[in-house]
DNA sequence: CCAGTAACTTACTGACCAGTCATTAAGCAA
DNA sequence: TTGCTTAATGACTGGTCAGTAAGTTACTGG
C-alpha cells in the first residue's frame, strides 16, 4: 500500500505566531481575557496548547501582543487616510470613515473591553494606547477642526471638546453596532446609514451661526 | 471577669440580602462577573461565603439580582424627574441631569460591561434591560424632542436618531468618566462642566436654522 | 537511509475557586 | 437554666485550566 500519508502536523515556525495571534484575537474578542481558554485558542489555530508556549511565555503576554500588533496594524491603516487633505471638513469626513473602519473591526471591542474593564491590570498597555492612539488621533482631529473653523466651515468652539464629542458618538455606536442583534434601535440600519447619521449630526452641531451677528447680551 | 463578650456574629436575616447585594455590586463593578470572588464579596459584607448561599442559590443568580435591583432603583429615581415638564427643551435638560446621575453610579459600568461583553450569557437580563430601561428612556426622549420640534426650539429631524446621538455621547463620556484617572482629556474637567459641554453640544446640533429660508437647491 | 534536532503533542500538576456540609453558636421560649 | 431552632461558619471537595515536561513526529544534513 503506497498511500501518500498526510503528516499529522507540519513544522511551520514562521507562520505560527501570526496564526496564534489571529486565533487569540478572535477568542479574546468573544470572551475577554479571563474567560478565554488557551485550549480554545490553540484549537482555533489548529494547534495544541503546548505550541502556544513555544512562542509566547504566558497568557497575559499573548494578550499584550495581540493588542499591540492589532493597534499597530490600525495605526498603519489610519495614516494612509492622511495624505494632506487641506480642507478641514473634507479631511474630517475622511477621518470618520477611517475611524469607523477601525471601530467596526473585531479588534476594537477587545480594546474597548480592556479600556473599560481590565485597565488597571495593564498600565503599560494603557500608556501605549493613550499615546499611540488616543493622543495622536485627538491631535489630528483637533487640527482638522481648527482648520475648518478658520475657513468658516465650522463654528468656533473648543476643538478639544468637539473632537471628544465626535469620538463619544462614534465609539458608542460602534459598541452597539457590534451587539446589533440585541439592539432594536440599530438592528435594521445599514452601516453606511449609521455613519452618515453620525456625520450629519456632528456637522450640524458644528455648523456656523447664520444670524447676522445678533450679539444679544 | 465579667467582661461583656461581643458575640462572634449576629443573626440578622432581614438585613443580609441587602448587605450581600451591596457588597456584590461593588465587587462586580470592579472585577466583572468572572473575576469577582465570592470570598471577596463575603469579606466586604462582613460575612462568610457560606452565608451568601443561604440567601442566593449561586453566583450567577446573585449577579442577576444585583442587576435587577439596581436597575429598578434607578428607574424609580428617574421617574421622579418626570412630573410633567411640558417644555421639551427644559424637560430634556432635566432628563440629561437624571440620566447622568445613573451613568455615574457604580451600577452603570456593570450594566455596560454586561451589555458589551457578557451579553450572550444573560438573555433574560438583556431583555429586561432593553424593555425596562432603553426602550422606556428612548420613548421619553423621543417625545421630549418632538415637543421641542413642534415648539420650534429644535430643528426638525428624526427624533429616534437625535435621541440615539444624545445617548451615545452621554454613555461614552460616562465610561471615560468612570476611568477618568487614565484619561488625560477628561481627568481635570469637573463633572458639571462635562455634562454641560455635552448638553451645549447637543442643543447646538438641534438648534433650528436661522437662515431666512434660503432654500438653495 | 539514518542520525540528530527542532517543532509539536499529550498527559500531567498544582493552584484556584464555586459550591457543600458538618459543626458551632446566637437567640428565644418555656 | 435548659433545650430547641436556625443563622452563620469554615474546612473541604470536585472541577477547571494555566502552565510544564516528557515523549513523539516531522524534517534536515551528512
Amino acid at each position: 500500500m503506497s498511500e501518500v500519508v498526510e503528516p499529522r502536523w507540519r513544522r511551520l515556525p514562521e507562520e505560527r505566531p501570526k496564526q496564534i495571534l489571529d486565533a487569540a484575537l478572535t477568542v479574546f474578542a468573544e470572551c475577554g481575557l479571563t474567560d478565554a481558554r488557551l485550549d480554545d485558542i490553540a484549537k482555533r489555530a489548529g494547534l495544541s496548547k503546548g505550541t502556544i508556549y513555544l512562542y509566547f511565555p504566558n497568557k497575559e503576554e499573548l494578550f499584550r501582543e495581540v493588542i499591540r500588533t492589532s493597534v499597530i496594524a490600525f495605526i498603519a491603516r489610519a495614516e494612509a487616510y492622511f495624505e494632506m487633505e487641506r480642507d478641514g471638513a473634507l479631511a474630517l469626513r475622511g477621518w470618520i470613515k477611517g475611524y469607523w473602519s477601525w471601530l467596526k473591526s473585531p479588534v476594537f471591542p477587545v480594546m474597548h473591553r480592556l479600556i473599560s474593564t481590565e485597565l488597571r491590570n495593564f498600565p503599560d498597555l494603557v500608556a501605549f494606547y493613550a499615546t499611540e492612539v488616543i493622543e495622536r488621533a485627538q491631535r489630528l482631529v483637533h487640527d482638522m477642526l481648527e482648520r475648518g473653523m478658520d475657513s468658516g466651515a465650522f463654528r468656533r468652539m473648543d476643538p478639544a471638546v468637539a473632537s471628544r464629542m465626535l469620538s463619544a458618538t462614534l465609539v458608542s455606536h460602534a459598541i452597539w453596532y457590534h451587539q446589533r442583534v440585541s439592539f432594536k434601535s440599530i438592528k435594521n440600519i445599514p452601516e453606511d446609514e449609521l455613519v452618515s447619521q453620525i456625520t450629519d449630526f456632528f456637522f450640524n452641531a458644528m455648523r456656523p451661526d447664520n444670524t447676522n451677528a445678533t450679539t444679544h447680551e
